[in-house]
DNA sequence: CTATGGCACGGATT
DNA sequence: AATCCGTGCCATAG
């Protein structure tokens, strides 16, 4: 029932305290910043100092970011990771008033949620009155980048006509990963040839092969298509290879140009991450160190002008003061146990997948929840809380789910990827398996073909012959 | 007849 | 308790 917590993090061990970790722990760092904003409007008996100090060790840090002391400690053993807590912010807030632009001080390319970075360019050409909507818009985005809300449900929340909802639609569609804010594939396709249209010149009937069908498309009937629109099967053919090659039926993925159709989960570049790991040198025993991003500037803690209040109040406010203070307290332990938690996971998580962190995917471990929970002693559930929804930044640059971690058949994925490049004649799904086992992967004819299309590898009789 | 995709079941994972 | 994943069986396309 109850879990195994550092004695030295935390004094009283409540349920309401157990609770509230619980909450936190599952929070990406974007919604961390609004659950303290909320917790500081709220309650005045907590505040936020300007000084920052580092959440790991409470050392003063002077321009703010990376703590000097934790990020660079003398005393770490060779391949221990480096794991603290960073306040460095990575992307300002949603508000329509600011425009900053900030640059990293390494030189890697800022990152920033999509939802933001679509927000940013549409700002100027959207009435100041109907940003509301276009922020509510942006936060019903999903992973592809389509829109997940109806648009007439907007429209009745904030009581304005659905033409004007359209119309600020219409403008997100034309903002750069094009077509972002469409509610169905085809829409944003069709946004895309439009587009298209305007820069240069597209193929004739490519707009009747959309509306026609696009599961017709994705299936490769194209001889069924052909006689829906009366042209040829081989016209057909030429406008499914012009439509896979210049647009992206998924516009929240980055994968542009690519022939396969369903786009395999692995690139989600607009995402805003949790947690950066980087390497220290470049040789192969570097350390890694992970930055476990807190989207706070400033120190949190319960305000001694409030404490000294309270012993000042009368007896009947008192309770209520006392109350917020308990509030208070409670809200920062909480905090500083999350931020503990995290912790401990990205360390054993940097230690177990180091391979896949430098190497890539193929040395990606299979490793279970379940396990991890076991060696840090806590329970399953808090790692799945902790480790859902939340980005990891590698050191490569790349942003990938933190549940990647724990994905069991990534590195076959990879092994079959890497038979299929370098196949001079299209192997059948069977013999995959063969050339997999010898591999030491030993997988179903069945799942082979799972994996194909979780990569978007398309079967033998259509792979080469392109 | 062979190769693949769909559906559904069971066991593992969360 | 809910979900995910690998797998077997069967229908269908070539």
């Amino acid at each position: 029932m109850f879990q195994h917590i550092p004695v030295h993090t935390i004094r009283p061990l409540t349920t309401a305290h157990l609770a509230q970790t619980m909450t936190l722990l599952s929070l990406t760092s974007n919604e961390l910043q609004e659950q303290i904003d909320a917790e500081l409007a709220q309650n005045p008996a907590l505040e936020m100092l300007d000084e920052i100090r580092c959440p790991t060790c409470h050392r003063l840090i002077r321009d703010g970011g990376v703590c000097p002391v934790c990020s660079r400690p003398a005393n770490v053993a060779d391949g221990e990771p480096i794991v603290f807590v960073s306040t460095r912010e990575i992307v300002s807030g949603f508000g329509p008033s600011e425009a900053e632009e900030d640059r990293d001080d390494a030189g890697s390319a800022l990152v920033e949620d999509l939802a933001t970075y679509v927000f940013r360019q549409i700002t100027p050409d959207i009435a100041p009155e109907d940003r509301r909507i276009a922020a509510h818009l942006l936060t019903h985005l999903n992973e592809d980048g389509l829109l997940d809300v109806a648009l007439m449900e907007v429209a009745m929340y904030y009581h304005v006509p659905v033409s004007r909802v359209e119309a600020i639609q219409r403008i997100i569609q034309r903002a750069d990963p094009v077509g972002v804010g469409s509610s169905t594939t085809q829409d944003a396709l069709r946004v895309q040839l439009e587009v298209l249209k305007e820069s240069g010149s597209v193929p004739e009937y490519a707009d009747q092969v959309i509306d026609a069908g696009l599961d017709l498309l994705s299936r490769r009937q194209y001889n069924e298509l052909a006689r829906r629109i009366g042209i040829t099967a081989e016209r057909v053919r030429d406008l499914a290879k012009f439509i896979g090659e210049n647009l992206n039926p998924f516009p929240g993925r980055s994968f542009w140009g690519d022939v396969r159709q369903p786009a395999g989960p692995q690139t989600q570049v607009y995402y805003r991450p949790d947690i950066i790991v980087s390497r220290l040198g470049d040789h192969d025993d570097c350390q890694l160190v992970i930055e476990i991003l807190f989207p706070i500037w400033g120190t949190l803690r319960v305000n001694p002008l409030y404490r000294q209040a309270v012993s000042e109040a009368s007896s009947d406010q008192k309770e209520n003061m006392k109350e917020d203070m308990e509030r208070a307290s409670l809200f920062v332990k909480c905090l500083q146990q999350r931020n503990h938690t995290m912790q401990r996971l990205m360390h054993k998580i940097a230690l177990a997948q180091r391979d896949f962190i430098l190497r890539g995917e193929k040395h990606l471990k299979p490793i279970t929840r379940a396990a991890l929970s076991k060696e840090l002693g806590v329970h399953e559930s808090t790692i799945s809380r902790a480790v859902a929804n939340k980005a990891v930044q590698l050191p490569n640059g790349r942003i990938i789910p933190l549940s990647e971690f724990f994905d069991r058949s990534l590195s076959a994925r990879m092994a079959l990827k890497e038979i299929i490049d370098q196949e001079n004649h299209p192997f059948s799904d069977s013999e995959l398996v063969a050339l997999l086992s010898e591999k030491g992967y030993d997988v179903a004819r069945r799942t082979v073909a799972k994996y194909r299309a979780m990569e978007g590898i398309l079967p033998a009789n259509l792979r080469r012959p392109c």
